[in-house]
RNA sequence: CGCGGGGUAGAGUAACGGUAGCUCGUCAGGCUCAUAACCUGAAGAUUGCCGGUUCGAUUCCGGCCCCCGCAACCA
């Protein structure tokens, strides 16, 4: 079997689970699914980003050991899988753990090794009040918001920097190499003129003595490491590297595998993660000699209604976890995959939500689901002689062509695409049964009736089955109400 | 002249050189197998503004206005 890798990034757990944190879980696990589904042997990793001073200084506001505050919250984003329906065999990774914690102390070891790690002075801008270092994007004026009457410190450290200015040239080759590195076009468009302007080496260590909560820098025990070379290591480290690299052990899900033989890793991630995923981590590979990314798809944001930023402040933020309770994963996946842009910013609100509820799950799948299944059981018309189905919609000229669409849909990681398919088939059935009505015909020509629902039973099928990857626990019950030849118990999806 | 994205019917969006499509909502008709669901039809858009290229522009070019994100260590 062929192998193939998907990552999300790993969410920073200096807060809890955000509705888009939610939707590059989902998005993930459906082209995980799809790709199982067609074959594929699929490693699919995400976890948490446990490390840095956020993280400690909330521990430390919470009177918990830094330790304890991660495996707190790690555990609340490792309970969100299965609620939002991942693949029981989703890898999730910690960068606490101990594994990883080698892992980037040896990536780090060898980016030293071919030169491209060096230490120099760099000025932190640093907020008293805060007792924070802060960015130029988080002052205004000059100021922390937070504190406007003091002045921000400059305080002057040592730091390791990682050469990233060495890299333009061979990461403006890789694009124009690899067009299809970053999805959507626009966004490597974006990258490219990005580099084009001139990249500065960033700063890679933090002083152990403000920033404890860190992994330790080889052969330096006053520093830990910033960021970058910590979390973004959780690719490689997530599959077993460096072991079958640096000691030849080969082990089962290895890196070879995963990362080699796959092609690469296919990673979601936010529009805010652009530079991170598709320049700075891909000039990190290169300075540790190893290959490229394969695919780096990069997610709108989901805004609140008008395109206007989510946020709890502003009351417009939607908790991804009570819509999931309310109508359960595969209804929240639906939308995610359908009714949001799979790659700009997409307005969510719970009306909205509803709404698509209502006009396409109630009304459209789970009302036709009741239609048909209620001609072919009163009728006695069942799709499966034993095992030998009756009508094979697949191989019809329909069917080749919707099974085209779909396929370009996910080769090309356009879920809404792929998911319009599915729905112009639905919309498809109803019309044959509105035009044929072998509800009545059954009455004066069972023959022909017969055909028209096997048919109707075949197209379900078919829908239920691409359904699979985005709706797996609905598209299952639709697959054995027709194995069985059963009415639904209760309707699929009430109308709300 | 910092970078990128965008401005299309009441709302959300698609098309990207050839009569502006889809979904929701609204209105009218039909159907009764179905979850007051479904089907058909209608109304509703001078595609932000101005100019240019073209036989023809929402689509290409130039200018302007407005919105959003980013602007380097914010996951």
């Amino acid at each position: 079997m062929k192998p193939f890798y998907i990552t999300t990034t790993i969410p920073y757990v200096n807060a809890e689970a955000h509705i888009g944190h939610a939707l590059e879980f989902v998005r993930a696990d459906i082209i995980a699914r799809s790709k199982r589904l067609s074959g594929y042997e699929v490693f699919f990793n995400t976890g948490t980003d446990e490390h840095g001073i956020k993280v400690f200084k909330i521990a430390e506001q919470l009177g918990l050991e830094p330790q304890v505050y991660v495996d707190q919250i790690s555990i609340k984003f490792r309970e969100i899988m299965p609620l939002l329906g991942i693949s029981d065999d989703v890898n999730f990774i910690r960068t606490t753990d101990a594994h990883h914690i080698k892992a980037a102390q040896e990536f780090w070891n060898i980016v030293k090794k071919n030169g491209y790690i060096y230490k120099k002075d760099y000025s932190i801008k640093y907020c008293i009040g805060c007792e924070l270092e802060k960015t130029d994007s988080e002052l205004v004026d000059g100021h922390c918001p937070l504190h406007p009457n003091q002045d921000i410190e400059i305080v002057k450290e040592e730091n390791y920097f990682f050469k990233f200015s060495a890299f333009q040239r061979q990461l403006l080759e890789l694009y124009s190499s690899h067009p299809k590195l970053v999805i959507p076009g626009s966004r490597l468009n974006e990258i490219r003129a990005f580099v084009e302007r001139g990249l500065e080496d960033f700063s890679i260590s933090r002083l152990k003595s403000k920033m404890p909560w860190g992994v330790h820098v080889p052969d330096d025990d006053q520093h830990v490491m910033y960021v970058w070379f910590d979390a973004l290591v959780n690719y490689i480290s997530a599959i077993g590297w460096p072991d079958d690299v640096i000691q030849e052990k080969e082990a089962p899900g290895s890196f070879k595998k995963w990362w080699i033989e796959s092609g690469g890793v296919v990673q979601y991630c936010g529009k805010d993660n652009l530079r991170q995923q598709s320049a700075m981590w891909q000039a990190m590979l290169m300075a540790a000699g190893l290959t490229q990314s394969q695919t780096i798809i990069i997610d709108g944001f989901v805004t609140g209604e008008g395109g206007i930023k989510m946020s709890k402040s502003l009351g417009n933020a939607v908790d991804p976890l009570e819509i999931v309770r309310e109508y359960g994963a595969d209804v929240f996946r639906y939308y995610v995959a359908r009714e949001l842009s799979p790659f700009e910013d997409s307005p969510f609100t719970v009306d909205k939500f509803k709404e698509a509820y209502n006009a396409h799950l109630a009304n459209g799948l789970g009302n036709l689901v009741s239609r048909v299944m209620k001609m072919a059981t009163a009728n006695g018309i069942a799709l499966y002689e034993g095992d030998k189905s009756r009508s094979d919609f697949s191989s019809t000229d329909e069917g080749v062509a919707a099974i085209k669409g779909y396929g370009e849909g996910f080769n090309g990681f356009d879920l809404q695409s792929a998911s319009n398919v599915i729905w112009s088939l639905i919309s498809k059935a109803d019309s044959i049964i509105q035009e044929r009505q072998p509800f009545k015909k059954i009455k004066t020509d069972r023959a022909e009736a017969e055909r028209d629902i096997l048919e109707l039973l075949g197209r379900l099928e078919f829908i239920a089955k691409s359904l699979l990857p985005i709706m797996p626990e609905t598209a299952r019950k639709i697959i054995e109400l027709i194995r069985k030849n059963e009415m639904p118990a209760s309707p699929l999806f009430a109308r709300k």
